[in-house]
DNA sequence: TTTAATTCCGGCAACGTTACCGGCAACCAT
DNA sequence: ATGGTTGCCGGTAACGTTGCCGGAATTAAA
């Protein structure tokens, strides 16, 4: 029991080749029952297990994915939970890495995982990125992308995200619905598509209430609570300030409620505010905070259906495109009219 | 830069043999600084990879510490993030398991560990385990193994955690100088230790204080925000209710709060509350909660330079055993009295 | 009885790497 | 010149596994 046992020490206790017993062990066609059963005996005896390592280098695959994550908040462990259970289920292993939206730390994490021999990737780009030639060569190596939520259009390949507009438009037209007609959004950085998608889902809504579009009342600032707190302040303190506040993050929303109770004011009464991801602290606080919900834990169960698929079909799925629905879920900081019967 | 480029490419480019090419790269002892260079910038050229794989095969050494956690809660996210950043730093790659608190899903883990042949394993146990055969089996392989956070005195390993009686302590004690008298504890499960130690704390500082210690304020319940929601509700209804409540995770503190609120109590005015951990949402929710809080980050940090010193030092250093101290966060769920001058 | 088919098995090479050993020069000191 | 040292290099085996090929033994078919 101290090393583990190997097919050699198997093929000498039993005075057979190598070859029969790795036949015995997997093949079974081709060997006798007999032997079959004494090789399987022993190899329980034994506690045999395979040399993961050398049968990769054998058959070249590692049956490994690499993951890489802008970072691990509620959303994306969820997504990654679901790639983890789908994977599992195929065989594979996943090696998730964080880059913190950093751009640096992404390349440095492809190349890692690269030099892991990870059978592919499954990717979710950092905010930072705007080039993405370190994913380009992978794709050069003939190596399987899927690209989930943090999509760009600077990478063809399959993809699965929710449906950013949608859940953008949803939650300014509840706001619309509830009598807000001042909304401000807090958007993320410029570059990012997922935040450029919501904002856009927002000013739709506008347009389709005929309520002007005050480039005033749109803010980028960082993915963060900090800065939203202080952007709200500034937008607070505006002579028209807005009544109704819309975050493309929950993360946002915190920092942005922080700011409206440090002013003083009320939720919903004089300002509404709706959030994005529906994380469980916007039920917590007080108020709790209005949300779009995605089907996160879904979406990375889709990802990993989607890799696996692309693994296997030599065809070109690289314009594979799924998308999933947000769901608004409403709560005290946005429901400023008595709910209808 | 289809295929990776490997030695025997650059040797047969160079006219020179594969030993000479592996020692140039690595030693580059026994090498004329000529053909070095030239090896260096033929393999700079191909954009020369080593293959881990063969590597690791034939070395038997993988650089891969398996790192088994029951859960990926705040504080241990951090902890394991504290682990990376050290074991990064040291040349080697961590794979992190999730037992999800089942004691099946750990043995499974910790299998799947050994089959990817890592070089040794931290580990923070299951609530629900009660035998360690698995992780015995790991030792007996004479793999290191060092035990952070969720130590048990069942499994001989260097350790790290924090004192958690002093923090059971800390919080206690804090809670009778605020004037509060019937303290009740709501603890994890009954064998894990970490919830026992802190209601050692606990006791001590009731006993200290000459607080006569009442069963009926000793709850034990899941380690869950619901569990401890219904628990609470159940402390409050009895003749002669708590009038503070010490949680020994920051989960069972909301749902402890929400219990509270529910039953239209004021916090801290009818009713005190600590949690631990110092979760981010003590300080978002109103009232804010008092927390105790571990270094966590630092608690990773420690169990990876443990795990690094035990793989190096052949010396046993089973009974080597690390504690960091916890601190007492206090808000506005327990500050009954003003602030002393 | 010969031929053909079937069943079962062992040998060899290969995946990419390094450890070890031995050998050929060239140099130095005797 | 002899012997010993040093610098540099190549060959071989090994890590644990599997795929391919060929062959022996047995059985079935002609």
């Amino acid at each position: 029991m101290e090393k583990p046992a190997t097919i050699k020490d198997i093929a000498k206790r039993l005075n057979i080749s190598l070859s029969t017993v790795s036949r015995a062990l997997r093949n079974a066609s081709d060997v006798n029952p007999d032997t079959k059963k004494a090789v399987m005996a022993l190899s329980e005896e034994l506690n045999y297990q395979p040399n993961k390592l050398a049968l990769s280098l054998r058959q070249k695959q590692t049956h490994t994915i690499g993951v890489i994550v802008p970072n691990l908040d509620y959303v994306l462990s969820l997504m990654v939970r679901g790639i983890d259970e789908v994977a599992l289920e195929a065989g594979f292993t996943v090696m998730v890495c964080q880059s913190n939206e950093s751009f640096g730390r992404e390349i440095l994490n492809t190349r890692r995982l690269l030099e892991s021999l990870v059978d592919g990737f499954i990717i979710s780009v950092s905010s930072e990125s705007k080039s993405f030639d370190h994913f380009k060569k992978i794709q050069e190596r003939n190596l399987p992308v899927v690209v989930f939520d943090r999509v760009t259009p600077h990478l063809t390949a399959p993809s699965v995200r929710i449906d950013n507009e949608e859940g953008g438009f949803v939650a300014t037209e509840h706001l619309i619905e509830q009598g807000y007609r001042r909304i401000a959004v807090l958007a993320g950085p410029e570059n990012l598509g997922v935040s450029n998608s919501r904002m856009d889902g927002y000013l739709n809504a506008l347009k389709k209430h005929k309520i002007k579009k005050d480039p005033a009342l749109i803010v980028h600032c960082d993915f963060n609570q900090d800065y939203a707190y202080f952007a709200t302040l500034e937008l607070l303190a505006m002579k028209k300030r807005p009544d109704a506040i819309f975050t493309i993050s929950d993360r946002m929303a915190i920092g942005a409620m922080l700011a409206i109770k440090k002013k003083g004011l009320r939720m919903p009464e004089d300002i509404g505010l709706v959030g994005f991801n529906n994380e469980p602290v916007t039920s917590l606080v007080t108020p709790s905070i209005s949300s779009v919900d995605m089907p996160s834990f879904e979406l990375g169960k889709v990802a990993a259906k989607l890799f696996i698929e692309t693994m296997h079909n030599k065809e070109n799925m690289d314009h594979e495109e799924k998308v999933l629905k947000p769901k608004l879920i409403i709560r005290e900081s946005s429901q400023k009219l008595p709910i209808k019967k």
